[in-house]
DNA sequence: CAGAATCCACCAGGATACTG
DNA sequence: CAGTATCCTGGTGGATTCTG
């Protein structure tokens, strides 16, 4: 499939992240792997639900972008591992500071965590 | 209008900056004020091209969530400049991130500027 | 356990025309 | 100049069922 092509890095990046689940799961994987099925529960706080088809078609649309590496194990069950990649960890000061800027300025509009 | 709710702040702020255009407005508007007209110009390299109506939609957002102040000039013909606000200015490093991010992992996906 | 396959609703975003 | 007012469409995201 044929990568979209943007006009300015600021576009390039917002895409990147544009998707209901995407900063969420980047986040989620902040400090290390986590299975499938652990994202999937890492995220069970925000309504509504991430479903399976969600959560898969985020985590390819992440994967084709280069964002984290998706490893499975072949065993049964299955095992699959997901990790930001080496290379994109850089991505990860941006999704920190929305963290502490959503922290600090919009605390009266989160609800629990 | 009742403000959305969320359940985390990285959910928060990526839910701020979420719309087609709204991080490419707030770039625009990074070294200073700018009218409408100015901000469509700025814009105006991006395909398919902003309309009218969804400029004045995302700035209406971007305003009701705080991040730019809107100014009325009571002119013939009208006048409207639109600045960030100073409280919110502390979300430019993740705009800029955005910019530096882009320009050094996305190049090769970025046709123009 | 980690998905694939269908089906579907909604609305963000766009096209166009008009105006104080 | 800086917007409204309508109308419309694509595709994102969700619900549900099935499976290696």
């Amino acid at each position: 499939m044929q990568k979209k092509k943007y006009h300015g890095p600021v576009e390039a990046t917002a895409d990147i992240l544009s998707g209901r689940w995407k900063p969420l799961i980047l986040w989620a994987l902040r400090d290390g792997t986590l299975r499938f099925g652990q994202i999937e529960e890492e995220l069970s706080a925000y309504k509504p639900n991430i479903t399976q088809r969600m959560l898969t078609k985020q985590l390819r649309e992440l994967e084709n972008d280069g964002l984290i590496a998706r490893k499975v194990y072949p065993e049964v069950p299955p095992r699959v591992e997901y990790t930001l990649t080496e290379r994109y960890r850089s991505l990860m000061p941006i999704v920190e500071q929305m963290y502490n800027w959503g922290k600090e300025h919009m605390a009266d509009r989160i609800e629990h965590e």
